[in-house]
DNA sequence: TCTGGGGTCCTAGGACCC
DNA sequence: TCTGGGGTCCTAGGACCC
């Protein structure tokens, strides 16, 4: 039996912490060089302002409501540890899976709803972020009713069938975790809308045309758990550092001093992590937005001789391959 | 006319998540 | 004029090996 801990619009809440006055305002954090809305407070999003959207496709009249923040991730993860702490204290066995949500295997907790309405409400008070509580049987259903659980009530509990059936029947697919709008759209064309007719289809015809993926989240829906709570947090595969340029850039200057910026502070993170990489990789990308210019999404991998963290290699490593490129123009 | 049967590694693209 | 910044997994196809 899993529970999923989501704060709710996490950013915005944290800011909220240090700054009470932001209490009930329409609020927005936004991402580097405040392009897009990362966060919105429940009236912000009242408004209208669309996760991600660009904050200058914002009507006028809606931006001069807002309060705008810029985001801070220093802050926002201090938050989390706090919130990760609470509930490791309560619960065994906790996987942390985003910034703002934990998995708890919910194992010989006998009253699960007075569990979660206890934590839920701990969370709240010592952290000062608000937070809503799902349970299931499996990590598929948990996220489910963690969704619903966001609508009011703050805590929803999705093992019992009779409940789960009621709910599912009108739960869109693409609402359910693993699913997104392209495998929605695709299994819609097959008549399958809501949760309940993607968890009673044949299984054979879903692995057949939607793969594994897919067939994971059925038998998840169906009440058998696929997908196992992870303690353990894996080491990263890759560490990425990448950043949009405000403007329009031609100078290759200006490139490669991003890219030497960008190498050293992702040595940084695979120090932390106490990581080594066995390669690095560059690329670029010139400006989706303008598809009438001619695009070109340049990249070039190479394996280092030996792993390392060290930027003075990485740095290295990057200017060989800026004169090997040109090297192959010539 | 016949044209093996495995296996690994790498890359690119697609889809998804927060 | 301004359009986020991270991550993961799966699949298919090609190169290569024995």
């Amino acid at each position: 039996m899993f529970a999923l801990v989501d704060g709710n619009n996490f950013y915005a809440s944290c800011e909220r912490v240090f700054d009470p006055a932001l209490r009930g305002k329409p609020l927005v954090v936004l991402s580097n060089n405040d392009g897009c809305a990362i966060a919105r407070s429940a009236e912000a999003k009242a408004l209208g302002v669309g996760m991600a959207q660009p904050i200058h496709e914002v009507p006028k009249d809606v931006r001069r409501q807002l309060v705008v923040r810029s985001a801070n991730f220093t802050l926002y993860g201090d938050l989390s540890a706090r919130v990760l702490a609470i509930l490791r204290d309560a619960a065994p066995r906790v996987e942390p899976y985003s910034i703002d949500e934990s998995f708890l295997d919910l194992v010989g907790i006998h009253d699960r709803l007075a569990f979660a309405r206890d934590l839920r409400e701990r969370v709240h008070r010592w952290t000062g972020i608000p937070n809503c509580v799902g349970i299931g049987p499996t990590k598929v259903l948990a996220k489910a009713a963690n969704k619903i659980a966001k609508r009011g009530g703050g805590v929803v509990d999705l093992t019992d069938t009779a409940t789960r059936d009621a709910v599912l029947a009108n739960y869109p697919t693409g609402d359910l975790w693993g699913v997104g709008s392209r495998t929605a759209a695709k299994l819609a064309a097959r008549g399958i809308r809501s949760a309940a007719e993607l968890r009673d289809a044949p299984p054979a015809d879903v692995l057949i045309a939607f793969g594994v993926t897919i067939a994971r989240v059925q038998r998840e829906l169906q009440g058998h758990p696929c997908i196992a709570l992870e303690e353990i947090e894996p080491d990263r595969k890759q560490i990425i550092v990448s950043r949009s340029f405000g403007q329009r850039v031609d100078d290759h200057e200006a490139i490669a001093q991003a890219l030497a910026t960008f190498a050293v502070r992702a040595c940084e993170k695979l120090r932390r992590r106490g990581l080594v990489a066995g390669g690095v990789g560059i690329f670029a990308n010139s400006d989706v937005f303008r598809p009438e210019l001619r695009q070109h999404h340049p990249s070039r991998t190479v394996n280092l001789p030996r792993p390392s963290s060290d930027s003075r290699v990485m740095l290295a490593t990057g200017k060989n391959q800026q004169v090997d490129q040109r090297r192959q123009r010539r």
